[in-house]
RNA sequence: UGCCCGAUGGUGUAACGGUAGCACAACAGACUCUGAAUCUGUUUGUCAUGGUUCAAAUCCAUGUCGGGCAACCA
């Protein structure tokens, strides 16, 4: 019932820019079905700001009855892997599940894309499968994988060849550094002019493996000394003598992004190339391949917004592979990453991170979101699911000396008070309990309405007591609280209507289950740790405490799939680091804490 | 330096020539067997200067500031 996965009522579609664009396509009719895409290149890990695309994408792909691709774009072997491949599919599927799944586009495992004559035109096009559940494709004969722009080498090959004979590309045999001089300065490069046949035959050759690394490259012939930097005859294929991850040894030259990216579009029917915003100035030159090749199909357009910037962390994954590989966080999925796999592990839900990505909107507009956007989307969905548990994070010993040393009772608790189906359970009282250290003061401060001494607070669901006595050890802690109880004031019972003005939680010190709890703070200190210098030096030494937690018993059986609250503290989510017998718990967010404000300004 | 893009309270966004609204945050209060949640209320904004117009956050010009691109990365 309180499943992470749970769809709760669905917000109003949000509007933005690029929807409003999509809007008035889909009332003109401009395309038979919108279709977006979302392409990452694996070489990492996804992190918040693929989500804000990933909601993006597959959310427009929803709200107007499309279908959005999920794309590995593998255009350079030497910086991908499979592990990014996996770890990609899982984040996406996390995240859109029970959402947008059905509008998830997948290929048939090993189809290539089909080829036929259209208008007279030689035509591509790779369809997608779509439709189904995550469920469904585990237990279908029909393998479905995600497309791969290296499906489309040979395509994005012939493209390569059709422009060439177009004299729209030539072979160009200078070093990495001319051509780097010679595109600062607007200069023709010295082979821009060579023949039709020379460049297809040098360009077979490049194929074929004849030449190393970096001699040469194909590029696009279109203005040497155009303004915008990306006409000034960029490169399009380069020599890369690698195996690639999911073509093996079979190609030595590979395709750029520019060339690759609106190609894979075209084949897969994309509608809408959405895509962040350093990719704005590449936009002439993705429209001038697709314009140059002359194809068939109505072609497809990028579109950009600007990428997510949140307060307190890094985004770039230059920086979170830096973390990995250091061991300064314990890896990608480590839950004080910004990675999806972080938040997940963090026990964030999919739900709170969709909320989220809907309530930042979608601008041109480089910004920082605060944290405590995403902070309060984490809260709010939670607090509607997580089931209420009594748990002492750091204990201090309570004996009610008026209470039976041999007596349990069993007292009746509400698992979630925003959620009357969820029920209750029971959780046993005795003598010798545990309470929160931080619920007693000796010297309370003014307006501190918990343990202190001679005072009264009521123990949650069971009695209210007043502190008798404070027993010291030699060097003057205190180690232990003798209390009387007022028995009559139990939950539900004669005088349980009596007022005091603190309730504190508490565990029974003979029932207590131990639990190992990982605190977890923000990975930096500052709102900005990439804003100059070293990130790194803005690391918070603070950012993980793991103690040792007195637990209520039906704790025992917590399982990965829910969410707790350990009340007026945090939530918590099991770590898939416990095992029968020991508990782990990750705390995903604190709850508010109004006192501990308060108590600051004192 | 060249080219491109952007600028609305503390933060993120809406208003598409006609009442500057929403969310988060902050603050105050109510309620509370979670100092949570919930409820009520409050504070704070159109980058600047000109122009067009009955009317400008919105259109135009200039400036300022910020971001991006100038990889055989994506």
């Amino acid at each position: 019932m309180s499943n992470p996965n749970d769809i709760p009522p669905a917000p109003a579609a949000p509007s933005d820019f690029i929807r409003d664009i999509v809007a008035a396509h889909v009332s003109e009719h401009r395309y038979p079905r919108i279709h977006t895409r979302f392409p990452p290149e694996p070489n990492g890990y996804l992190h918040i700001g693929h989500a804000k695309s990933i909601c993006l994408n597959f959310g427009i792909a929803r709200e107007f009855g499309g279908i959005c691709n999920l794309r590995m774009d593998d255009t350079n072997p030497t910086k991908e892997d499979i592990e990014y491949v996996e770890s990609i599919q899982a984040d996406v599927n996390w995240l859109i599940s029970g959402w947008a799944e059905d509008r998830l586009g997948l290929k048939q495992h090993s189809k290539v894309p089909e080829e036929k004559t259209a208008e007279g035109k030689k035509d591509f096009f790779m369809p997608p499968v779509f439709g189904t559940s995550e469920a469904e494709r585990k237990h279908s004969d029909v393998k479905l994988e995600p497309f791969y722009a290296s499906d489309y080498f040979d395509q994005i090959y012939e493209c390569a060849v059709t422009l060439i004979r177009k004299g729209k590309a030539f072979v160009c045999d200078m070093t990495p550094d001319q051509t780097d001089e010679y595109r600062r300065l607007g200069k023709a490069s010295p082979f821009r002019d060579r023949g039709v046949e020379e460049n297809l035959d040098l360009f077979t050759r490049m194929k074929n493996g004849e030449f190393s690394d970096g001699a040469r490259v194909l590029r696009a012939k279109i203005i040497v000394d155009a303004p915008n930097i990306w006409l000034r005859d960029p490169l399009i294929y380069r020599i890369k003598h690698a195996d690639h991850h999911q073509t093996g040894g079979k190609w030595c030259i590979y395709p750029m992004y520019d060339f690759a990216h609106c190609i894979s579009d075209y084949i897969e029917g994309i509608t809408h190339s959405i895509c962040t915003l350093e990719f704005e100035v590449h936009r002439p030159l993705y429209d001038w391949i697709l314009e140059g090749l002359d194809l068939p199909r109505p072609l497809p357009h990028q579109y950009e917004f600007a990428r997510l910037s949140l307060g307190y962390t890094v985004m770039s994954k230059r920086k979170l592979m830096q973390l990995v590989q250091e061991k300064l966080v314990t890896g990608w999925d480590d839950p004080r990453m910004p990675t999806i796999s972080g938040i997940r592990r963090r026990g964030v839900t999919p739900v709170a991170l969709r909320n989220f990505a809907y309530n930042i909107g979608i601008t041109k507009y480089n910004g920082i979101t605060d944290v405590s956007v995403l902070e309060f989307a984490m809260r709010e969905d939670l607090n509607k699911r997580a089931l209420r548990r009594l748990a002492v994070l750091r204990p201090i010993k309570v004996v009610i000396t008026n209470y039976p040393g041999d007596k349990v009772e069993e007292l009746n608790a509400v698992n979630n008070p925003e959620n009357p189906v969820s029920g209750g359970r029971k959780i046993p009282f005795s003598r010798e309990l545990f309470i929160e250290r931080d619920d007693f003061q000796e010297v309370p401060p003014p307006k501190f309405f918990r343990l202190k001494p001679g005072g009264e607070v009521r123990l949650k669901y069971a009695y209210i007591i007043k502190c008798e006595a404070v027993i010291k050890d030699a060097a003057g802690h205190v180690t232990e609280l003798r209390c009387t109880a007022d028995l009559d004031s139990k939950t539900g019972g004669a005088t349980s209507a009596r007022k005091v003005k603190g309730t504190i939680h508490w565990v029974s010190a003979a029932h207590a289950v131990d639990a190992e709890v990982r605190l977890y703070d923000r990975l930096f200190t500052v709102p900005e740790p990439d804003a100059g210098g070293d990130f790194k030096q803005h690391l918070n030494p603070h950012s993980l405490e793991v103690i040792t937690a007195k637990c209520e018993p039906s704790l025992k059986d917590a399982s990965p799939d829910e969410r707790y609250q350990f009340e007026r503290l945090a939530y918590f989510a099991l770590d898939y680091d416990s095992k029968p017998g020991k508990l782990v718990f990750n705390r995903t967010i604190t709850l508010k804490d109004a006192w501990a404000k308060e108590a600051q300004k004192i």
